[in-house]
DNA sequence: CGGGCTGTTGAATACATTCAAGCCCCGTGG
DNA sequence: CCACGGGGCTTGAATGTATTCAACAGCCCG
């Protein structure tokens, strides 16, 4: 619930996910942890349920694929993997978690969670227990309710992937991935129009299917067409309408 | 709950997906309609919620992109393809819906569906209306269970899509598109290894990224190889470990 | 039986990948 | 503070794969 923006008065005005913690009311944790009568950090209901706010360096493996999972995970701040590799085959990363975001809802359906999720840079989470929930009827019907909602928004939101994985050419596919970041980060309360992409260039490839070299080189070509503003990982979009008309061009 | 088989004792033993109806048993919609009293297909109650069948002419639109929905609907035979079509850009077909499966969650976040829904073939759906339930707390309860379900299904379902669609090459894609398919039609009790597609060549490049032509020529690639007997849209899987092989070699 | 749509095939082009080399940034240690 | 080292990133040239365009074949439906 409170936030920490640690704002030093720099020229650097971007979104540094690490620096800066989503607030509570952007998480997409609210609607239970309300319901859960969790809007006080401090009580005994909280402690009990959101366990442990937990912090994760960098690198740091999250979750390992298989395992059991009784607690939805929601990113504070810094950035996710979510990759799989069967097996022995090369690694597939099937998305990212940004602030604010929940790790862990194919595994309401029962089964254990097929990911690894691997912590991009120093983040933190928190951990809303499942099992151990005590709400009267009354509340427990609100508490599924709100799971449902969660559930529905991140099926609507994984209905983008399909145009961003299925276009044809790289420029395409990596002003989509972009305008998908973004507006991900402005969705809960960051700056989408300039950040710092917390993957590797490695990352991004093969999360689009494409190799690292392509990756730099269109990343280039938008900058000298004064699209984006790149340096390493530091990036504005300086032309958002050209970004989206690359995006939905079809060719 | 019945199924009208209309074996003709031919040699055809493939699945022709608009000739056999899903089993109700097998249908993803099978949880709530237990919850809802709805074992009896003749009560009233049954004629209440899920209200119609209805039968869907091949090409026909079942939704249209921004109508609002307070349906779920459930494939009991046919085919269906999703598509989107931004600001007058390309078509973009963002999924296909196969007997058993449900069209129509993505819609519970409360605004409208997002995209076009059309029949690929002559099929028939069920409509679940989720403003007329009329449950007891009690029931409430289990059948928001089963929504919570059907929901974390859906969204583990969705997490092979970027495996798919992120795949380097056009044997890779085509392989695991064949596997997701034959596997998403086991699961509702049809034969996986043998069937009709029921999407064009031109669907299918749309899905995956792919030019049309590509997708022909990968499929006369995998036949001479023996990895599959396509004539037509007609498909047998005939080496399913070499398919399997293909899928997850990484290049 | 004919027409039109869907799918196939071939040749030329365009695009992304691969491999290899070098750069730059950042953090470490002197 | 600067030198050093390493990983992430960039750049270039050659290769390979998928696309494009165009023509044709096949099939289904009327």
């Amino acid at each position: 619930m409170q936030t920490q923006p640690e704002h030093r008065p720099e020229k650097q005005t971007e979104t540094r996910l690490r620096e800066r913690a989503v607030e509570c009311c952007s998480c997409g944790l609210f609607g239970l942890c309300k319901v859960a009568g969790l809007d006080e950090p401090q009580s005994d209901t909280f402690d009990q349920i959101v366990s442990t706010r937990e912090e994760v360096p960098s690198g740091a493996r999250l979750l390992t694929p298989r395992r059991r999972l009784d607690t939805l995970i929601a990113v504070r701040s810094g950035a996710f993997k979510l990759s799989t590799r069967p097996d022995g085959t090369q690694e597939q990363i099937v998305g990212f978690a940004l602030p604010g975001e929940l790790i862990g809802l194919e595994a309401l359906s029962g089964s254990a969670y097929p990911f690894s999720v691997e912590a991009l840079e120093a983040s933190s989470v928190c951990r809303f227990n499942l099992t151990s929930m005590q709400l009267s009827q009354q509340h427990m019907a609100e508490f599924q309710q709100q799971l449902i909602l969660a559930l529905a928004r991140q099926a609507r939101a994984a209905q983008n992937i399909p145009m961003l994985l299925g276009a044809k050419n790289a420029e395409q596919r990596l002003a989509l991935f972009l305008l998908d970041i973004s507006s991900r980060l402005s969705e809960h309360g960051f700056p989408g129009q300039r950040f710092r992409l917390p993957m590797s260039r490695q990352s991004i490839a093969n999360y689009l299917g494409l190799a690292m070299e392509t990756v730099s080189r269109v990343f280039k070509r938008f900058h000298a067409r004064g699209i984006i503003d790149v340096r390493a990982r530091h990036i504005a979009l300086a032309d958002l309408e050209q970004l989206r008309t690359i995006a939905s061009t079809a060719m």
